[in-house]
DNA sequence: GAAAATACCGAAAACGTTTTCGATTTGTAA
DNA sequence: TTACAAATCGAAAACGTTTTCGGTATTTTC
């Protein structure tokens, strides 16, 4: 920048992070001049001699999602507070991009790596060389039990037996489910939390009345309320891995003219926008997706400040709470 | 890296970007100990060397939003296949923040900014700014006319014609339209397409039925279905802004027990996913959204590699097709 | 077999900071 | 006056590449 202060760059940049060694009068005339051109340091030679970008990575499995793009949203709001920027990257629920993606981020060299883990992902090769490299890493969501890292989640087995229990409390007598595919761990506990509800409450479990997603999309849940009707039509309650589906669960009676919730009722997962648009309204678990994203970025900042100041860091899993909304899709008279 | 080889890091980077002055020997050589040790090169060093950071930024109003997911989604789609990455940031809407959002990333020397306005923009200093600067930049959906950059839009006006059109030919005699804020030009277009529309049909404009948002919300959608009921029971056809808020008028005449389309008819704009689960599926206006985004970055890249070779770039405006889509809250018996 | 062309390689500068450490100046204490 | 401490500054190394340019070594040409 401008040493037409007669000054050396040494000094410039002393002035500017407040280095003791540097006169008040120095320090002011170096400001007035930075203001003046509004000079700005080169963020490139800054992160090649700092070794940081102040810059993190996000993966997750889509952008055109409600849970998701409200934990993005959480996450860039927090980052932006602490002066970090984020690159955002899909893996589109598929293991072979997010190895791809993941990569990209090591290369890119960023400062952490926030993760929720795609449905295929089960070979995690790629997230053992985030742990390796020493890259903080906290994994949201949709995570893995066995890799030891920062999470953020929610007790999803707890949250799914409260819904199911909501259903029992309506006066639902057999209920099914429609349950998220094999691998996510997420999946895997909304389904024990409903083994366990249906156990508690003295209801005998029937694997005949569980259904599983293989896209978690609308359309699925169109054809598995068709295939629950047909299959069990004394089926009375229904509990839905999440809303998306669920929501096509309601639009498949609703076009039959099955009653909801008095036929049957239904209880999604997630509380997305659309579910308190629709008719009727669908009752569903409200999950904090904002504070997710917030409690992500931060746990995600600990292990950066940690390991940048030497020490080792021991990983913290931050669990959130969630709340059953009910509305009208499980409001049965009794 | 390993200079095991005996050999020069000159040589190794040479070898690695194919330059022609290095023996087929030596450069296999080369690349075996670059797979063996996974080496990459740092991309501090190199961005400080070749002064781009193969990174751009996007701003917009709010992620949160189904159009703009879908944008993003095209943006890091096409940006990934080109070798791209994204920062995202948001403006919330609000001038203020859009201004700081614009000064982190020229900070941050990105190599490119893709942008959406805030409603609140309308000085423009700041954009001014990214040109002055020569940065590569271009515009979509909430642009300025007034800034000269590559655009990427849809038309606006004609759109809202077709629309208001589409009510005309379903039979509606009297129609309100519920518009966007004053500022941004997409809601200037629309709503003047609206005013064409009835023009051309012969029916008197009254500004009477125009309503205003202000934050474009599903609620705003209700506040204004009650006001226009209310202050004007013989309204037969309402055109609405967005989606969302045209699913905020369907809720409250649901409410009501209003028939739609009977009774009233609605079609809104940008057809959201939750337009066609919603009771009853609502007409609207699709706009390529993923494409847009898509296009957006090809543009984007265009001026980039035309700044590169040292040519100086003119704009180009890419204009997408809209269509109606019909569904049921329009489709009047007649 | 000499001259010219070609193939291959490396030294060094440059990108723009940050930070260490030594140098110089100024002030203070004896 | 001398000795020492404090205040202020700058030289230089380092971060890890890319690219220019010149230097050998090798081959080709007549």
């Amino acid at each position: 920048m401008a040493e037409t202060l007669g000054i050396s760059i040494t000094t410039v940049s002393k002035a500017l992070k407040n280095y003791p060694d540097v006169s008040e009068k120095t320090r002011k005339a170096v400001i007035a001049l930075v203001e003046e051109l509004n000079y700005t340091p080169n963020s490139f030679a800054v992160n090649l001699r700092t070794k940081e970008s102040k810059t993190i990575g996000l993966i997750i499995p889509e952008v055109v999602h409600h849970f998701f793009s409200n934990v993005i949203n959480g996450i860039i709001a927090e980052a932006e507070k602490k002066g970090y920027l984020v690159i955002i990257l899909q893996s589109n629920e598929s293991l072979e991009l997010e190895k791809k993606q993941v990569a990209l981020l090591i290369n890119k060299r960023v400062d952490g790596i926030i993760m929720s883990l795609s449905n295929e992902s089960n070979n995690d090769f790629h997230i053992k060389e985030i742990l390796r490299k020493e890259i903080p890493f906290v994994q949201f969501d949709k995570i893995s039990k066995l890799i030891p890292s920062s999470k953020v989640i929610i007790n999803d087995q707890k949250a799914a037996m409260e819904a199911v229990q909501h259903l029992i409390d309506k006066g639902c007598k057999k209920i099914a489910h429609i349950r998220g595919p094999e691998n996510p761990q997420n999946a895997i506990d909304r389904f024990l939390g409903y083994k366990k509800a249906l156990e508690k409450n003295g209801i005998p479990y029937d694997s005949k009345l569980v259904y599983t997603c293989k896209n978690v999309t609308f359309e699925e849940g169109i054809k598995f309320a068709k295939q629950i009707f047909e299959e069990h039509p004394d089926v009375d309650g229904i509990f839905v891995i999440t809303d998306l589906v669920a929501v096509g669960v309601l639009a498949y009676f609703n076009e039959q003219g099955i009653q909801v919730p008095n036929q049957i009722a239904v209880i999604g997962f997630s509380n997305w926008f659309m579910s308190q648009v629709i008719t009727p309204k669908l009752s569903t678990v409200d999950q904090p997706s904002y504070e997710m994203g917030a409690v992500a970025f931060n746990l995600l900042l600990e292990e950066i400040i940690c390991r940048k100041e030497g020490k080792d860091f021991s990983p913290r899993t931050i669990e959130l709470d969630t709340s059953i909304i009910e509305r009208d899709s499980s409001f049965k008279k009794n």
